[in-house]
Parts: structure tokens; C-alpha cells; sequence
RNA sequence: GGUACCAUAGCUCAGUUGGUAGAGCAAUGGACUGAAAAUCCAUGUGUCCCUGGUUCAAUUCCAGGUGGUACCA
């Protein structure tokens, strides 16, 4: 008999959230979430954290318990998660992972290759070779130092290309021959749980959503954060057009509008990810006894 | 009511010296093993307002109609 890791993930707005909070409380367990922004405390508002109540309800794991200046990676989550899972797995059958960052997701339930963390004064150099000799300069490098993954990568995308050389300046090992890509064995059953909505509806949702949180104080949770702009942490759609907004690039209309297709871009690009795991259950988010019934097979089978 | 201008993609508009059309934005599809709410790639969308005329051929020229905008009354 295995345990199980039900893992909830949909696009942004989808309504996640309040189905992690029904499912968790059925299954008697708690939530990991699997979100690259929410694990930061300064940011609240833009980044739909759980309500105090719902939070109170419900355990939750890997929320707001990092700082914004504080380097974190998918492959970090990966290890502090499985971490976690090994505690709660002593007591609970299943745990919730739930969330919209289909790398962290992926990272827990497949592996992800071991790399240190960045160095930054190489990351910065190589940014700047980058930003000053262009994009071919870096291709030409990585070319050369390691001509397997320079077939293989996507050549316009310089971030792929700087994580390579990156890699090779601080390990003397190429990218390509650390980075596998074979999923890892895990102790536990997972079970995936992808939730869809209309395309038209979920946009409303996202529109209804943005001026909800602006109302609810927005800018003010911003300002605070205005000095920190350059960390990656708020490299995040919402505070980069308020930001952008704040020095006068445009106005509070406009930064609004940004915001709302931004997120559009966003969910789209969460819900052409999640199009891989080929055997989900997909389902409305709203059906939730189709969803405890799914939820209970699973177990019963796992107990088999 | 009169005069002028306008009517082309979901939106804003360009264009065709007459040979059925193209930009930006929006939208859509995709890639993605450590910056991932990041980053990158690809793709169109059409009664060219309606009716008639001229013409081998009209979205383009002409006339009328309809709608819009501005000014005059």
C-alpha cells in the first residue's frame, strides 16, 4: 500500500483555492502549494494568497515562508518539499499538492537534475556579455563548450542559453551532461487533478479578479515593494505594470489593462503546460462530488 | 434639413494609378530541468457598408441609399 499525492493544478483564477480547501478538508490532510510567487511573505494581494480564514481551515505548506530577496529555485522546492512529504506521509494516506507553476509541480513529482544555485558574480558577467555583444556572442560561446546542448536548445531564447554557460563557468561540467531529464521514482502514488473552464469565462474571472484586488489595496502593498523592483521575485505580472506605473512609463488605466492581458498570456501558457500530463482527470472546477468520487477510486485502488 | 468628411480583420487604421488586401494591438497554437507569474517560437483572422452604373474585370471610379462624425441652419 503506497500513499497518494493528489495534485490539483489549472490556470490562474480556475478556482483552485477554494476546491483545495473542500478537497483537503475531505481527505483529512494538508496542502502544499505549488506556487513560484506565493512562497514569498511581502506579496500578498497580487498574488492571490488563500484568505486568513481558509488558511486557518486548512494547513498549508510552502506559502509565504520565503523572502523576496532570497535566491529560490524549482530544484529548492523540489527538496523542501519531499521533505515535507516524507513528515506527512507518516500520518496522512494523501496530501494536496496544489498550484499553477508546472515547474515546481514537475520538479516534485519527476525530478529535477542536481545544479547549485547561480553565483552571481558569473551571472552577472555572462548577463552582460549578453546585454553588450548580443545574442550570438553567447551562442558561439555555448557552441563550443558544449556542442550537444547547442543543438537542442532554443538559440533565441538567451535565458536557456545563459542558465548552459552558467553551469559550465561554476561546475567545469557541461549543462548537457548533468541535465538528463529522466524522471526520478517516487515512494508515493500521484494522481492528477487539472481543472478547466470555459476560455471566455475564465478571462472574466481574471478581469473580475484584478480590479478585486486593486480594490482590496493593491498599490499600497506595491509601494512598500516599489524599492525591491530589480529582484526576480517581482519580476511578476501586476507589480511590474504598477511599478512601471509608479515611474510614470504609463498610467493607472493602462497598467490595468496590462495586467489583465498579462494574466490572459499567463493562464494560457499554465494551460498549454498542463496539457502533458496526458492521463488527468479534467474537470470544472465547480464539480466537486465528480471530483471527491474521483478522489475516493483513487484511493481505494491505492489500498489494493 | 444643408454642406463636408468617413465606412476595409474583434479594435485602431493603412492600401489597391481598377486585376478580391496588410500593419499594430487583441486573439489563437506551441516550446520550456533552477530567473518559470520568467523566457522564447509560430499563426491567421475579411460579403473591403448596401444597391445600381461604367468596365473584360469594381473593395477601388460614378450615382443613389444607409449609418457615423463635424460644421451650418
Amino acid at each position: 500500500m503506497k500513499n497518494t499525492l493528489f495534485i490539483l493544478a489549472g490556470p490562474t483564477a480556475v478556482g483552485k483555492t477554494d476546491l483545495s480547501i473542500e478537497l483537503a478538508k475531505r481527505l483529512n490532510t494538508e496542502i502544499i502549494s505549488a506556487d513560484s510567487r506565493q512562497v514569498y511573505k511581502e506579496m500578498n494581494i497580487g498574488t492571490a494568497i488563500p484568505s486568513k480564514e481558509q488558511l486557518s481551515e486548512v494547513k498549508h505548506h510552502m506559502i509565504q515562508n520565503k523572502s523576496i530577496p532570497e535566491y529560490f529555485s524549482a530544484g529548492k522546492y523540489e527538496l523542501e518539499v519531499l521533505d515535507i512529504l516524507k513528515n506527512l506521509f507518516r500520518k496522512k494516506k494523501s496530501v494536496l499538492l496544489t498550484g499553477g507553476s508546472g515547474m515546481y509541480i514537475d520538479a516534485v513529482c519527476k525530478g529535477i537534475d542536481p545544479l547549485p544555485p547561480p553565483d552571481k558574480t558569473i551571472r552577472r558577467k555572462l548577463t552582460h556579455k549578453f546585454e553588450t555583444e548580443g545574442i550570438e556572442s553567447i551562442r558561439f560561446d555555448l557552441k563550443h563548450i558544449d556542442p550537444e546542448y547547442y543543438e537542442s536548445v532554443d538559440l533565441n531564447n538567451p535565458k536557456r542559453i545563459l542558465k548552459a554557460l552558467e553551469t559550465w563557468y561554476q561546475t567545469g561540467k557541461k549543462y548537457s551532461s548533468i541535465v538528463k531529464g529522466k524522471a526520478k521514482n517516487r515512494p508515493f502514488n500521484m494522481e492528477y487533478i487539472v481543472l478547466e473552464r470555459d476560455r471566455q469565462k475564465l478571462y472574466d474571472r481574471i478581469n473580475q479578479r484584478t480590479d478585486i484586488m486593486f480594490d482590496n489595496g493593491w498599490i499600497d502593498e506595491a509601494k512598500k515593494l516599489h524599492k525591491h523592483k530589480g529582484i526576480n521575485a517581482l519580476n511578476t505580472v501586476g507589480y511590474k505594470e504598477i511599478f512601471a506605473y509608479f515611474d510614470g512609463i504609463h498610467s493607472l488605466e493602462r497598467a490595468k489593462e496590462l495586467i489583465k492581458r498579462n494574466t490572459r498570456h499567463y493562464a494560457k501558457r499554465q494551460i498549454t503546460w498542463f496539457k502533458r500530463y496526458e492521463n488527468a482527470f479534467r474537470i470544472h472546477p465547480e464539480e466537486t462530488e465528480k471530483i471527491f468520487i474521483f478522489v475516493e477510486n483513487a484511493l481505494s485502488q491505492a489500498n489494493e
